[in-house]
DNA sequence: ATACTTTATGTAATTTTATTACAGAATTAC
DNA sequence: GTAATTCTGTAATAAAATTACATAAAGTAT
């Protein structure tokens, strides 16, 4: 249990609590604002219940003690979720659902931050470092996340390119080498096309990285399983902070890419920005 | 001086301090983590000072008490702003570069949330809903954002493209009418294709939405000027935060689209949705 | 239904933590 | 060099949180 849904684990967990519990949830919950500022004794009262009942109430909720179950509930307000549900109301108005989409991108962005597993990042760059090619794939909104890693990866003197076309995704994980490193994107991790493509690729002996939902197909079948779990509710109208997600976990691989080959990498970054000058106005 | 920054404020303020208060700082400044959870004691002894000393400079700070400051650096360490400079550095391992990466983008969508313009949001909605075609253009990185944005607003049944070809771009410029809306992204906005096809969309009697920097040349010459600040040392290396903070922007106005539109149109959106079943496989 | 077990909750003591009041030291101004 | 001011620590006090324990409530088995 993190801190970082610490309310909606309250909120989830309700039902669960006993009496004096459920006292507690609902004087938090009714101002968790207010209970990040208040002493034991304070929110005891409020509650109507004993100050050890609270302080038992915030171990229960993986905390050493009030003192810690306050930090941990004031982060969790900073990033956002305010409460269990923040998605968008029919009835929302601009100056409601604007800070909600932000706020659920923001929320997702500290949770993955914090679960995300640095070992296998290493790994992952290490890959990206030793690869021959790199091919990545994606289909819908991870089209355009490999869009955007190819932007940002073929900078790297190295041979890179980004598929949205299944038909070339076929032929391409047909002919993998050992060597090659395909870079499959997919929030479900269910599309076919790129199950199908992770399958032939790796039964080619290249290598996949599977940057996906923890636990589907498509994590199972890579090699090296990125694996972000975002709180949005994937179905209804259209992903947003899996991508976004995505986006920002590419960015600390390309970043892990350009730290391991050292200081005179800059040089042929700094050249490939160069030659953007002449696209751009110069400054008033 | 508010919460977010205090750690900022602490680092800006350094070198007004007293002897004492400067050990105190340093020491939370050292590991400002670690700070959140310890006692005055121990955070005193680390400093070296003795225990009002370190509430004295919590109040300095404009908190009510020590436990107040905790409570206020942990929710400032929550948003991002960990240091002043949360830049990746050159001798930076896989656990130093990887959180800064997550809270540079963290710090800019909690900056951009607070001081985004509402009412432009709505505006540029507006412009959306009465639009008779709908181009989005952008190049490089904005690119990738262009392409994500048509990947979005194609379900909206009505005339969307996306186009990162400057000769296209000239063209359908050229060939802009009234009721056309051009929806450029450039986080220089100093692009010369982009602020060409802007000036020419214009002449040509259509509306122009900008989403670049604030005072851009392209944030000038835009009928609707969504201006996003982001903290990012522009140059170096490659944009990060700037295209994620484009992209939960698009967010919001989609999602401002779809609920102008009404509860119907959720059945437009589901009949998309459910288009995509075939594609995937089923749940394990 | 009653006795037994388990779980839940509160009281009071203890411990930990933070704050205040004050005094002595250091610094600055004259 | 003395007085005023500012800084800093010690020790006392107050506040807050936790623990140990006892009682009460709920559940179970006979």
């Amino acid at each position: 249990m993190n801190y970082q849904n610490l309310l909606s684990s309250i909120n989830v967990t309700f039902e669960t609590l006993n009496k004096s519990e459920k006292k507690v949830a609902s004087a938090i919950l009714a101002d968790p604002e207010a209970a990040t500022g208040s002493s034991i004794a304070n929110l005891a009262k409020k509650a109507g219940v004993s100050e050890p009942s609270v302080n038992r109430f915030c171990k229960r909720f993986g905390t050493a003690g009030f003192p810690d179950f306050k930090l941990k509930l004031a982060q969790c307000l900073v990033s956002g979720v305010k409460f269990v549900n923040s998605n968008v109301q029919l009835n929302d108005n601009v100056s409601k659902y604007t800070p909600k989409i932000f706020d659920n991108a923001i929320h997702d962005l500290v949770a993955i931050k914090n679960q995300i597993d640095l070992s296998l990042v290493e790994k992952v760059v290490d890959q990206l470092l030793s690869a021959r090619r790199i091919f990545f794939f994606g289909l819908g909104t991870s089209g355009a996340v490999a869009r955007d890693a190819e932007n940002k990866f073929f900078r790297f003197d190295l041979p890179v390119s980004f598929h949205v076309d299944v038909l070339t995704m076929r032929m391409l994980s047909a002919a993998a080498k050992p060597g090659d490193l395909f870079f499959m994107i997919s929030h479900t991790g269910r599309t076919k096309a790129i199950i199908d493509a992770a399958d032939d690729a790796q039964a080619n002996g290249a290598r996949v990285v599977g940057l996906t939902t923890p636990g589907s197909m498509l994590a199972k079948k890579s090699n090296f399983a990125l694996e972000v779990s975002v709180s949005e509710n994937t179905e209804e109208y259209m992903a947003m902070t899996s991508r976004i997600v995505h986006l920002v976990i590419l960015d600390v691989l390309a970043t892990g890419f350009i730290l391991r080959k050292g200081p005179d990498f800059l040089n042929h970054m700094e050249k490939i920005n160069r030659s953007l000058k002449p696209t751009r106005y110069k400054n008033n």
